[in-house]
DNA sequence: GTCTATAAGCAGATAGAC
DNA sequence: GTCTATCTGCTTATAGAC
């Protein structure tokens, strides 16, 4: 077993999933090598700053992913509410019908938080920009779509929270599915 | 410095401050140490299984917190919407404005997530019926009562979410300065 | 690109003096 | 009730063989 090897893409995947489980602090790189099946050495070859280096292609990958199941969905064909409910049907996907944590919320505590506010700032202030074009699109002021925006991906977050916290996915799962009626209600 | 010592409730306090800035798992005995002027042996001597008994005595102290400030305004005397503004100006000093991160998040991810579970459950549940009690009695249906209730609750979380991760912690007053009309509206 | 072996330090935890 | 000293195991990280 020496050449060949989970593609990348897998590897960042199943890094993903224990970041998602243990939070930064508690992904320790022998959860993190049992995970990918890499030794810790191999570890250090595909990421040389470690657990580091690991944690920011979780968050690259994870915009990436929020960008093709969500952000292309918000400015792609069709009407705004069908372009809303294929977002809400990706943000579903991305956090696994709401049984994944949110790594927003793992990576703003502790050592983790001064490396990836900026990330964080700026995937927040992206989605933002993008459903507020949405709305506007649909016929809402410019200010009530900026502020509807934000009402979005606090509910999201929120229902991921609480969601987890009482251990009931389908709370999560029924904030989304109200979400565009109430985000498009004049 | 033999006997004296801090208020039990001065060293919760202190741990709370570091269980909240490190998460769980990220609070290690050396800071805890640190935040209490304690050393590790006191520490056993307050809290006989560690971290453990820490994160739990913290947990009970943000429930008796959350009962004062929130809670028992709820049900306290006054209109309706005097006593949900009340409540709101509680959730408000509990956060610290938005800058303390919630105990909900951190406790809800690895070791910790099994130990604290029920606990959080039973914090949620409890909150839960005492907003829908508030609302069902200034005039809303049992059943949009009940579902506003779970909204408050997603709200907040998801106002401090987003406003930590912004790191703007205005977006989380400006969502709990919205909430009593929200909730209260036709 | 992966492995074994190992280093150096910090984690949580305990014993026993004062 | 606090302290110093210590222990074991796990942490991140590196060196070097294959």
């Amino acid at each position: 077993m020496a050449h060949p090897q989970l593609p990348r893409e897998e590897v960042i995947d199943r890094l993903t999933a224990v970041f998602r489980r243990e939070g930064y602090e508690g992904a320790s790189l022998a959860l993190l090598s049992e995970a990918t099946g890499l030794g810790r050495s191999s570890l250090y070859h595909h990421f040389p700053r470690g657990k580091e280096d690991m944690a920011e292609a979780v968050m690259l990958a994870a915009r990436e992913k929020l960008t093709n199941l969500v952000l292309e969905r918000l400015a792609g064909p069709g009407s705004p509410r069908e372009r809303l409910s294929a977002a809400v049907r990706g943000w579903d996907e991305f956090y696994h019908g709401g049984e994944a944590s949110c790594l927003t919320e793992l990576f703003s505590v502790g050592a983790a938080r001064e490396s990836f506010q900026s990330l964080l700032l700026s995937g927040i202030t992206r989605l933002r920009g993008a459903i507020a074009e949405l709305l506007a699109e649909a016929g809402l002021s410019k200010e009530l779509a900026e502020k509807r925006s934000l009402d979005a991906l606090v509910t999201i977050q929120g229902g991921l929270v609480v969601g987890r916290a009482s251990n009931d996915p389908k709370i999560f799962q029924t904030v989304l599915a109200e979400l565009p009626d109430r985000l498009l209600s004049a």
